[in-house]
DNA sequence: TACCGCTTGTGAACGCGTGCACAAAGTCAG
DNA sequence: CTGACTTTGTGCACGCGTTCACAAGCGGTA
């Protein structure tokens, strides 16, 4: 039963002659070979990918204040991790520094944006206007790099033609057309647990290969869909978890504590 | 590093099987022990701990349906991982399965709301009342399971003083009183970027230890203080990134890999 | 009571990500 | 041109988390 796995589902047909080390050998440190850059994506750890998009805000926000380069540390500090993991973040990407001197904003978020897929558009569809589906079709935040918002489904009837955000709300029967003539490429998900697994079907069947699932459901996808979940009851049940261990652990040492050990 | 940790050392001497550990030692599988139960959660790995919470929801809902018990095999197929490390998990938090049967729904009900720390009601403030703001603290999901909204605040004259979700909005300047007051243990951030530090800020003040960061930016906070954020734009790119090495597969493997909507 | 099949619990191996420490490589001053 | 200083890029080791595989344990059955 392959359910849903985010992990290694054996990606597209066949990538047999791949037993790469899974470092990077970086056989050539020249600029511009995008077929080795597109290769190297591939290596790219999911936890660096994330990184990597939090990097290109930080450094999109230096660049604003006329910065011109910086050093792993700098950002580093910035980014709001240690520098060795993000001078190896960046290593997965290609080698786009100067020794002794940093890196070039510039070149950096350039670099950066190619492998997040940033240089084209991606249509994104929200489907679910209640309170959070509203609140994300209004989200400034979406556009701001490259994500329009381009389609918008509900099922009440009183909502559909209604404009919310600037765009019309149409029936979620509709999904699969709209998402097709749109070339809606993710999907947001923010409807009741409920109709979770059926919206996320007609993405999938509209030809949707990324969803974002705000809905508090295992969703069942096939292979080639990539779900990434935002679970706000478990995100507060896990601070739950750790205000109960904290209490514990005050009770027990009576407030000592000592850097990640605890003496028993 | 000084501290090198007994890895096994520690209480070998005579015990010929050498349990290893570090890990879990487990001295007694005796239920009831409070204490231990407690020491226990602090093994919990985080990763874990976030399973556990989606265990939590699917065991709910199949007690809504009648079920006694439960298979590590069925439960782990409808939370979408494996069974082995379903049954992983469920061990960090103690043995409460029966061998030959599986476990009883409401008895893993009860142990993993103790572990999560849900006996306890936690008291959430929201800061930032605007389309996200808004929405959270509208969201029914929230006190689904023991997360009572009961402090709101913004900056916005105009909505201080207003109900939103039947609870009435405060000014940020009194997130120190209020929070302490109402003793807040978990403080959700939905303000603009620029806001966010400043408002951290103050809820570190008022003796909030945990909170939920859903405005893009690196919050520096104090190490006692937990922080887990949701970054809609980081999640977005992630999977922009995905749609990107997916094209590149496809092209790369001669356009293979079909749903119907494949570039090239 | 003895056997058999089923499911848990976990020891152990594996793999990935993280952090350290240093060589390589570039800049700058003299 | 040389030497000293700075910062990158990465080999390597460590530790955590995931996975496998199986012994232990329990219920049902003859």
């Amino acid at each position: 039963m392959a359910a849903q796995r985010g992990q290694r589902g054996g990606v597209g047909g066949d990538t047999p002659p791949a037993p790469t080390a899974a470092e990077i050998t970086t056989p050539i440190p020249r600029v511009a070979d995008v077929p080795a850059a597109r290769e190297r994506a591939r290596a790219v750890p999911e936890a660096a990918v994330a990184r990597l998009a939090v990097y290109l805000r930080v450094l999109s926000a230096m660049q604003e204040q006329g910065a011109v380069t910086v050093s792993s540390e700098e950002l580093s500090a910035a980014a709001g991790v240690n520098s060795a993991k993000l001078r190896k973040d960046l290593s997965y990407i290609g080698s786009y520094g100067t020794r002794g001197v940093g890196y070039e904003v510039t070149v950096l978020i350039e670099e950066i944006e190619r492998i997040l897929g940033l240089t084209r558009k991606h249509s994104v569809a929200v489907v679910g206007i209640g309170n959070l589906g509203h609140a994300l079709a209004n989200y400034g935040g979406f556009p701001g790099r490259g994500f329009p918002v381009s389609a918008l489904f509900d099922v009440d009837p009183d909502l559909v033609g209604v404009p919310v955000g600037g765009i019309a709300v149409h029936h979620i029967d509709d999904i699969p057309r709209v998402c097709s003539e749109r070339e809606v490429s993710i999907g947001v998900i923010a409807t009741p647990p409920p109709a979770a697994q059926t919206v996320c079907d007609r993405l999938v069947e509209a030809g949707v290969q990324c969803i974002l699932n705000f809905a508090p459901v295992v969703l069942q996808v096939p292979d080639h869909v990539e779900v990434r979940k935002v679970d706000l009851a478990v995100e507060l049940q896990v601070l739950s978890f750790h205000v109960a261990r904290r209490a514990d652990d005050a009770a027990a040492t009576g407030g000592r504590q000592v850097n990640g050990m605890v003496v028993s």
